[in-house]
DNA sequence: GTCTATATGTAGATAGAC
DNA sequence: GTCTATCTACATATAGAC
């Protein structure tokens, strides 16, 4: 079974406040302990003792294991979709010209805003992300979870450039977002290689990664 | 102790061909390992059992689990900087102009290029690199292995353009490498999302690796 | 929903024969 | 250098009291 809900199939009650707190502190911590250590790097036991439970009440709350790991990628996936999709379509009822940099906007900015803003917790799912992408045991989440947004934008960017071959535009856009994950899981490695030992600013990096980008596509994309 | 060699620390005699072989079998089958499963997820066993060799000599060879995949992240650490500063020696050296691309190709190249001729095991080994720049427990190995070679790079782009500051030089680096190991990890999502049932083309996509990288930089570095 | 206790498997490491 | 056998620890999972 896949997908684990509590209890039987048929929730009789909605859950009490306190369990939903309960689930929360246990999936927050799951996310924290798989982006830092990978699947089998986290231990169940680990994830309670985080998230302060006994560990029956992990499994009682994710299913397996596998289910948790699942059940913790897709919780913010659909909230990340709908993010970029809702850019995107603002974007062209704007009236703005539909450029390839706008359109790389609406891909890779509101997850790293939600980095800015809400601070470890998404800071932790960009890492998870980065190691799910990577992983070839995690292909399918993989899929499920950010193909058919990916798709979407690769569908814009065909109608911008015509003449280019999907399989270049794919692979920019698959360059873009892994310079995207790049930023925020190496800054440690950006601030060694500079010496600069201020604390890394996400907000004034973006503005490089966006320009990196935009330019490379446009490279790769424009008609020869 | 970090590094671990067979027997004691004054060796008396050289190794016979068959233990070189064995050790070999050993450190290949772990590389391959560790990159599909990450750490914790091969075990020494699985290890032992894809070398086909008794679980007491993987850690005979190897040492403990940890010494076992610093060794094999540092086997081809040093003859990959060599390969990169070697391309940069012969391109300072032909007396062709010195330019950002120019550059990336000594960086980007002699990876995808051992990728290409050697097939899995130097596949494997991106698929490792991968995993150590993501993973904040590696960071260590990452540093003493790559950061050397990446400062030296860095200087060479510092020279080109003086005015920028060295951390949007190292930024746009740390996006170039990015983007090369995302080739290599990610070939099977490009296929996905192009539509592209056809055996990825790895040198074409290095073309565009080059282009999408080398006008990035030049975007982000140039003064503005 | 929560927690204690435990069943069952497999992990890393090493002692000691060859 | 190689291999068998085994020690000890910790993993996931679940049964059953509350």
């Amino acid at each position: 079974m896949r997908h684990h809900s509590p209890s039987t199939t048929n929730r009789q009650r909605a859950p009490s406040k306190r369990a939903v707190q309960t689930k929360t502190r246990i999936f927050d911590a799951a996310e924290q302990l798989f982006a830092e250590r990978n699947f089998e790097g986290a231990s169940l036991r680990d994830i309670a003792a985080k998230a302060d439970v006994p560990v029956a009440l992990v499994s009682f709350h994710g299913g397996s294991k596998n289910a948790l790991f699942h059940a913790v990628v897709e919780r913010r996936a659909d909230a990340l979709s709908k993010l970029r999709l809702k850019r995107l379509t603002d974007l062209k009822t704007s009236g703005k010209p539909v450029t390839a940099r706008n359109i790389l906007e609406c891909t890779l900015l509101p997850h790293l805003e939600k980095v800015i803003e809400d601070g470890p917790q998404w800071l932790a799912y960009v890492r998870l992300i980065a190691m799910v992408s990577a992983d070839p045991r995690w292909h399918d989440i993989s899929k499920a979870c950010f193909d058919p947004t990916a798709a979407h934008f690769i569908d814009e960017l065909s109608k911008i450039y015509p003449e280019t071959d999907k399989t270049a535009i794919a692979t920019s856009y698959v360059f873009s977002v892994s310079a995207m994950l790049s930023l925020c899981t190496s800054t440690w490695r950006i601030s060694a290689l500079s010496n600069d030992t201020s604390k890394a600013d996400l907000a004034g990096m973006s503005a490089n990664l966006i320009d990196f980008c935009a330019a490379g596509m446009h490279s790769v994309l424009r008609p020869k």
